[in-house]
DNA sequence: ACAATATTTAGAATTATTCTAAATATTGTT
DNA sequence: AACAATATTTAGAATAATTCTAAATATTGT
């Protein structure tokens, strides 16, 4: 019989791990595990915008000492440098993302399903005067509504 | 001596007062003494963008009984009448906000100021493409930075 | 004035986030 | 490789924002 234990306990690295390790260095940010299993969430459900508990869940998963101090303080690390975007959608948990490509977010208020939409998320590109004097480091847009399944669904009611 | 009790309990409504009642009944929400508050103090402090316990805590100098409760079940009322927006700059509390003409919003990262900045901020007129298939609601464009005051004292230090 | 319906209330409950201080890890130097 | 300096992690407590609950009250249309 084989060594199950040694079998176990290897998990081979996801391709995002090696990536979120190389971009943690680049943005001049000390590598941590905790940082790099954090980061590496995001980068596999980066579709998903989770919350900061379901971003502690899945690390958890992979790395059951973690704490959730320490994933707010990695998700803190991480939007400072500029590898996630924090997204404010509603009264409740902020969820983040680490597509860092110019998107916009959607709410659907039936399913509360988030996507991401294409297209200028920066001011001066989307029609927006920044006033003079004003220095902008970071924006987002965000727009609520009725995804294409949900309106479906109404219909057929 | 003057009767100073009937006095001070006389508080004349201010200009605000009567445009929140009409325009709240315009809007087909039942009218009642506490969404007049509420309307009244976003209507008297649009620019400052409260939180919910800043109006809570105007409300209750103009109609000592109101609770906090009530306070959000008033906003969420607004809201969803499209008297008021809501605005989620960051993860604590949510700043509510009766200026309804298109504009973005501004956080001073250093002073905490909220500003307005006009322009679009509605998808269709603001770069953004909806996809076929989703119904916008509501959008709100979100910017965070360091404002004029805060740039002037970082200088000078 | 009456029934039906919606709103308000206080307070408890829940959830999200921050704080704290001690333990551990990482870095740049010898 | 060992060392000091510095940064990060940790568990758990603390705080802050928001929601829930069920009874009392207000508003509406008849």
């Amino acid at each position: 019989m084989e060594d199950i234990k040694a079998r176990t306990v290897f998990v081979p690295p996801t391709p995002e791990r090696g990536v979120a390790d190389s971009r943690i260095a680049e943005a001049g940010l000390r590598p941590t595990p905790q940082r790099s299993v954090v980061y590496g969430v995001l980068l596999d459900h980066a579709k998903e915008h989770p919350t900061a508990d379901e971003v502690f869940m899945r690390a958890k998963a992979q790395k059951p000492e973690i704490s959730m101090a320490t994933v707010y303080n990695c998700l803190d690390a991480l939007v400072r440098h500029r590898l996630v975007k924090q997204v404010h959608l509603d009264r409740v948990a902020t969820r983040y993302c680490s597509n860092m490509h110019e998107h916009a977010h959607f709410l659907c208020e039936v399913c509360g399903e988030v996507s991401d939409f294409e297209g200028a998320s920066k001011p001066r590109s989307s029609g927006f005067k920044v006033p003079k004097g004003f220095k902008v480091t970071q924006s987002e847009m965000n727009m609520r509504g009725v995804c294409p399944n949900c309106i479906e669904k109404e219909v057929s009611r």
